[in-house]
RNA sequence: AGGAGUGUAGCUCAGCUGGUAGAGCAUCGGUCUCCAAAACCGAGUGCCGGGGGUUCGAAUCCCUCCACUCCUG
């Protein structure tokens, strides 16, 4: 039996607080107007855990307007999810979603994650865990030191400061013996050859973006962000881990500690939360291919981004 | 009113004894192949409060005005 076309699948990306959840909606309603089902799976690397429902901006079940929503709040904070973990979750329940002739919309701002889903990634088996602890053990300067010593091309392509892909490349070829550029020559499990994507990107104005990041952080403390890190705090896991690292995690810790008054964790929060907008903006205005349309109104009309998709 | 002090980038401030200015943060641009709300790279955006003066040359020295802060009355 051969498709006349792929099964669809929608994609809605964009900064934080761009809008994108709204727009997820208006287009699950679009479609159950039109006898189609949707659900909305979740592409954002810090709303993936349990830990994180109002730091993250996690859709409230009374905002989810009965449309199913998956991968919110699945991980455990303590694991971290790696984007491919999450692309490994998100292609089973994508396969479910379409076999119930529903249609995915994928929503997030994690590009990293929808690259990894879509186009597959290098299969570089898991890092020992001794291997990553003795590695992550080191000061930049020494793990650019030994990387330039057994992976000198990658030391060389690499900012001597970069200790995140520093000590990435160093795992890899203490772990496997292989570098990663010898990994990343093969790239498997994308999916992006198997579906029709329908991909909108939000990159509204920035002034305007920049408004709703400041207007954030008032709000998560009135929805209980001082109680949920503190419940964090009390897990006392490893700092290094994704939910420790959420924006409003540390500056409300500070306050918690008594180091700074609500007003500095108001203002810190929002200078992070623009600064989060800026680096998304720009991975999103560039690195997905130019065949993902671009909006850059904050007036989005989804009848007309997905008149496509709503035709079938 | 008298005394002291401060005015340099959007913000906080460096600029010693004169050689037309520089850091952090913000902002802007960019990178991105498994913790990405991560990690990193690049760009100075300026009538040095205004006006005079001294000097070859003034953010720097002198005079004056303005603004703000503190102290004394």
């Amino acid at each position: 039996m051969v498709y006349a076309s792929t099964p669809p699948l929608a994609l809605i990306a964009g900064p934080t607080a761009s809008g994108k959840s709204d727009l997820a909606l208006q287009l699950a309603m679009a479609l159950r107007a039109r006898g189609r089902e949707a659900v909305i799976i979740n592409a954002d690397s810090a709303q993936v855990y349990a830990d994180l429902a109002v730091l993250s901006a996690r859709p409230l079940l009374s905002e989810m307007a009965g449309i199913e929503h998956r991968l919110f709040g699945t991980w455990d904070g303590a694991k971290a999810c790696s984007a491919a973990d999450w692309a490994a979750a998100a292609k089973a329940v994508i396969a479910e979603v379409q076999a119930a002739d529903s249609v995915p919309i994928l929503v997030g701002g994690t590009g990293l994650y929808l690259r990894t889903l879509l186009d597959g990634i290098a299969p570089v088996p898991a890092i020992d865990a001794q291997v990553r602890a003795q590695v992550r053990a080191l000061p930049v300067a020494d793990a650019y030191a030994a990387l330039a010593r057994e992976d000198p091309a990658r030391a060389v392509a690499l900012a001597p400061a970069d200790a995140a892909r520093i000590s990435r490349a160093l795992e890899v070829v203490r772990s496997t013996g292989r570098t990663l550029a010898d990994w990343q020559k093969e790239r498997t499990g994308g999916i992006g050859e198997c579906v029709t994507l329908h991909a909108a990107i939000l990159l509204p104005d920035r002034d305007w973006l920049y408004r709703r990041c400041d207007g954030r952080f008032a709000i998560m403390l009135e929805r209980g962000a001082i109680g949920e890190v503190e419940a964090l705090l009390a897990r006392k896991l490893d700092p290094a881990l994704p939910v420790m690292r959420a924006i409003g995690v540390s500056e409300l810790a500070n306050w918690l500690r008594g180091s700074c008054s609500l007003d500095e964790v108001l203002a810190a929060g929002a200078q992070a939360t623009r600064n989060y907008a800026k680096r998304q903006y720009t991975w999103f205005r560039r690195q997905p291919p130019p065949e993902w349309q671009r909006l850059e109104s904050s007036n989005i009309k989804c009848s007309v981004h997905f008149e496509i998709l709503l035709q079938q």
